[in-house]
DNA sequence: ACTAGCGGGACGACCCGTTTGT
DNA sequence: ACAAACGGGTCGTCCCGCTAGT
């Protein structure tokens, strides 16, 4: 009945996105195929074809819904300040590092598939990061951090090494040990 | 020089091992096909699967002679202090960053490619992170670090953070967020 | 100005034969698909279908109105006697093959991607063929030459001659020769 | 047990381009499928790439294989006069014609399927036909004709003519008018 | 009656990893 | 050690039916 997005066309185009996304992330984008994808959209391959030029702009699009949910679940955090915030942050990276199905982070895994760094994917991944980063250093001038910069650089490297550590070793033990690198990362809190 | 026929295939192995390394870390592992391998190798179809049993195999001692490789040049390391070697040890993995060829790290970009934890490549994966968690386990302790074991699980993923980005972004700058990130984890030198 | 719902449907099925005439002759029959005709004719799949039965009854008719369109370009040439009224044809064919755009006869290449010879195609270029081979005859006789029949074979290998080298050719030089030709089939015109 | 041509590899290449040659003239280039060359010629899909870089390629070489086919059948003619080997290739091409699974020119076929003229399938036609046209103007030029270059041209063009009339006429008929056409061509015989 | 889009299944060219003959 | 064979898979396009929505 009620027409939020665009009018027309909605699910096709929007079945083959989230199976895109379930699968993309799930087991890799090489491995993938289109037919998969198709079938577990349940759309005929002509269409897929009439919403999207080709696989890799799917791949595209597929991270760019990535990083605009992420968006949304940012600006979706209940209000705090904002040291509590990227902590909030960092601690939910960990929450659904624990859960299952956690495969990593989806632009870091693209990165290792898409090694030429002009690919759109790539500009992607890239445009991402700098949203990232842009975000951090944000909340860390909010917060009255004296190197906002520099800082930044160091959370988004935590952050990196965070996400994978997660996939790749024991969860728990990961968290502990990434929410004290965040704490020696801020420093001790402002005592305002 | 040589014998007609040399007492083992030493090179032939050697050469596609060679050919692998350089072409699954340069571009990923499933787009690159054996036939290409082969030919960049100067080796027969037949040699190759005489020497492996599939490509899959090919992959897993692709990433064990990495791992052996490290670990050779961690061996080689100029005699100096424990706090001295880690640093040199995450200074020369910024040095390769900051190389042209520099691709990301070898084991998080297969583990992107190969989401079964439980498949041999992920096995080999788990066993480079368990030699290099505990090389900075016991260079810590040797440093008369109160918490080695911690310290270590945080030493490693900022080494994960660093080879990502060295990857994504400006490596210079990530140089100084790495090597400020570890002297936070290091803490204060101990004053002997 | 038109009535609401014009009493036949001219203009969609006009387009699409517009659109197939255009791109059938200028590219090849196999090579154009449907969806690409009827997106240049701007028209929805369905109206296609409603007016065609399938691609190869489109491809029939895009020759039938070819054919139709050389009878009409031969009934509106200037009245003039018959020797100078097929002179006036070969000409004219010269001129269309010296022009860009010409890729030959649509009848003779259409042959060439329809073998079998009972094809409903095929059928149409035998029309077509006919009717040509016909008005040689016929302005041939009123010429009061004195064997038609086999003179008009000879007209009309020389005009598949012509078409076909006046694509692969170049048009000035085919254009001498096929003139050359047609005075030596014709003979000294006759001196009444 | 004889290596005439290559002394490797050889019945593989050679039977695509049998199954090649068949099916490309029957049918025509697009409707034939790789699949069914291959097929047909009994290789594997993978063999085929390996002789081909792609179809287009194996078309190109279809039609040079033709075109070598001719050579040869002109060289092997007869020693007669200049104006006997003329008439023998005419009279020689209506024998084909009159056979039965004649499907006219190859050349001018595929050139009907490949508009492009910088196409390489074009280039491999343009040179076929300059031999032709040489062929043609040598044996004039021997025969003593006052104006070997532009007959030549009347030659090509009747030469096609003939080859399309053969497929679309009745064979019989395009002879007597073919014949008849060479005859005032080549204009009476010099009485030498 | 025309538009817009989806579903379907076959086929297009091309490449994969692997095995076999020679 | 080479080429060929094998079976399946890649992405992409084919022609055609059908169902809504004005």
């Amino acid at each position: 009945v009620s027409a939020a997005t665009p009018p027309a066309s909605r699910p096709a185009r929007a079945r083959v996105l989230d199976a895109a996304l379930r699968l993309f992330y799930a087991e890799g984008v090489h491995v993938v195929g289109v037919d998969r994808i198709i079938a577990e959209a349940g759309v005929a391959k002509q269409t897929f074809y009439n919403h999207f030029p080709g696989k890799d702009d799917l791949v595209r699009e597929y991270l760019t819904e990535q990083s605009a949910w992420q968006r949304a679940a940012v600006a979706a955090l209940p209000p705090a300040s904002p040291r509590e915030t990227l902590t909030a942050i960092f601690t939910i990276m960990c929450d659904f590092g624990a859960a299952s199905g956690y495969r990593g982070c989806a632009f870091i895994n693209a990165a290792a598939e898409f090694p030429d760094p002009a690919h759109p994917v790539r500009v992607a991944i890239d445009e991402h990061r700098r949203w990232l980063r842009g975000l951090y250093r944000e909340l860390l001038a909010a917060d009255g951090h004296p190197d906002a910069e520099r800082t930044a650089d160091m959370l988004l490297l935590v952050r990196d090494g965070l996400a994978v550590c997660l996939d790749l070793d024991h969860p728990a033990t990961v968290r502990a040990a990434a929410l004290e690198l965040l704490a020696r990362v801020l420093g001790p809190a402002s005592t305002q």
